[in-house]
DNA sequence: CTGAAAGCGCTAACAT
DNA sequence: ATGTTAGCGCTTTCAG
């Protein structure tokens, strides 16, 4: 800080100890571990730090190998899916909604490149500013799992499949719901279903494919074009379904991996003179606030953003005080359904 | 930090002191003002610290009353706004594109109210942990930026009127923009136009709502009810759509405080059997990116969260740097004029 | 230009 | 049960 101050000085422990008449040790012991002094020493001392309003430096905290009370969140993508992607926004209020109650803060970094990722995990946690990570977006052959391993750094792993690293794990499961999109699709006489995927290295797009790959399988449908560059996004969804109207093999369904190119994706079909769902039956995957409130409402997976933020949040919570964590966490994904997959009895 | 850190440990100012074959200080000097050491020793200096891999220690720093270079967003709002609300993303998403090209972290807290507010304000400063604030939510007789000015804290206050506080100020000036929406519904044949407004206690709402007063009365129309909880939220929309379907004085067009309330009347104007714009013409604002998706598309103001996130982040880290703030800087939001609102040669 | 030394606020031995 | 003391890693005088 350059500006001068215009607040009288903050109280240190010295002053605590002054007015109690104790040492600034007293105090310490007094007011952290709670023992080390006589009940009537401790409220007298606590009594002088309320009078005085102190409150506990972090930094010398800090300087003592004590911890700060936050928990890092290292984004690397461009800080334009918060404005996007369905994901973060929904995630960081789960997280929040933990930590306010706690004595907790985030703190968020967003990152342009793996050098700088890496960088940014290990400064934050060596110098003790975070206490631990929660980390998003797993990629394939991702390097954080090992790299915070070797760095000692508590961390959950969130939103990757289960045992895709060996730090705990909260998992969205949606193989079900994915099925159960098929198997709409396949009752209402569809017989070949596209897929729209978000980045092709998140491990989560990956799974999702794969669910929807299996279930078109066990429902003995045609696998449609998969587009895999729609990056999550509205306009995305948007270029991708242009994409998938032009193939050869046009599909009469599309399932998308993310809710946003689902809408992205109404407004090509609409365009192009296409009904949903009777000319193109479409579902998409997350069930954001606003999937029922376009027309028609989209059939979608539940993704449980806020879910995994808290759950996440709380779980590394409980092993910065020194708990076991559970190694896995599944949160299950259920399928709504509405109207964009169309009825069971129509025939396209 | 409870469990065992498996890394070496990180080395200190001593080890470059020793390594460089200098002293502490001498390094301190070296790389920070760059000054008070021949250039030859600077340069082995920064060499030894490069080799070891040095980093400063935030905590040790901020313990010498310098600055951890973060800035803090304290949101007293419950973190479901992050889920619901169009501002909040996009507008840490500003503050992110320009923080994540600086050696800054963003520190964000939600609070449950106004005591932990000012508590986390207070706290969070005097210990250094941020440098400054990014104030929103600017409300009636908030008491913050006096509380600021008490502290000393550097501080931007983003998305309120111009001259609200004595701090810097970032506004988004919508006022041409929704004159442009009132004088669309007069030149639609429109008699009486409603308003939903999002929290009443908010300084922004209170805005858009007298200028939408305003043009009203500027264009010699009748200003239907006023709808005051809608809480900026779909749902909070929709109800409020109701309240005013229900209304003696039912009006032809409705101006929602924000988009997803105008999309959460969509819903509700669908099931009473009106059509957009010709039962009834809407408009909202924000101009969130589904706000062209939704059918019909709808006509809002946009509202430049992200400008305002970088701008105000930008100003406030100049100030950070001893540089003298423009007090207001104003960004303008345009119309988008979509089908919601109707054409001008329909009559209702 | 450089080294030595004090001290930021706190914790954690170690005495008493 | 309580006080004393030595640092944590760094910046900043103050001497030389």
């Amino acid at each position: 800080m350059t500006s001068g101050n215009t607040g009288r000085k903050r109280p240190t422990i010295s002053d605590v100890a002054r007015r109690a008449g104790v040492s600034k040790g007293a105090v310490s012991r007094a007011l952290n571990t709670g023992t080390g002094t006589s009940a009537s020493t401790r409220e007298r001392i606590r009594q002088a730090a309320v009078e005085l309003g102190w409150n506990p430096s972090y930094a010398a905290r800090a300087l003592n190998g004590k911890s700060l009370g936050t928990i890092g969140l290292i984004v690397r993508r461009s800080p334009e899916i918060l404005d996007f992607d369905a994901f973060f926004p929904s995630f960081l209020s789960g997280i929040e909604s933990v930590l306010s109650g706690e004595e907790h803060a985030t703190v968020i970094r967003f990152v342009p490149d793996e050098r700088t990722e890496a960088a940014t995990y290990e400064r934050l946690f060596n110098d003790q500013f975070v206490d631990g990570f929660l980390v998003t977006d797993l990629r394939t052959d991702d390097g954080r799992p090992g790299m915070l391993r070797r760095l000692g750094a508590p961390a959950v792993v969130v939103g990757a499949p289960e045992n895709s690293s060996d730090f705990p794990t909260v998992t969205n499961d949606s193989r079900e719901a994915i099925r159960g999109v098929v198997r709409r699709f396949a009752e209402a006489g569809h017989h070949r279903v596209a897929h729209v995927q978000g980045d092709p290295h998140m491990l989560h797009a990956i799974q999702r494919r794969r669910h929807w790959e299996q279930a078109v399988r066990e429902f003995g449908l045609e696998p449609g074009p998969v587009e895999e560059h729609g990056g999550y996004t509205i306009a995305g969804g948007a270029r991708a379904t242009e994409r998938v109207l032009a193939s050869d093999e046009r599909p009469t369904a599309i399932f998308y991996g993310s809710d946003l190119m689902a809408i992205g994706g109404y407004s090509v079909l609409r365009e192009a003179g296409l009904t949903v769902p009777e000319d193109m039956a479409v579902a998409g995957f997350d069930d954001i606030p606003l999937a029922s409130f376009v027309t028609p409402p989209l059939t979608t997976v539940r993704n449980r953003h806020r879910a995994l933020g808290s759950v996440g949040a709380r779980i590394l919570l409980d092993m910065l005080k020194g708990q076991e964590p559970p190694p896995s966490t599944v949160l299950v994904g259920e399928l709504r359904m509405r109207e964009s997959s169309g009825r069971p009895d129509h025939t396209p």
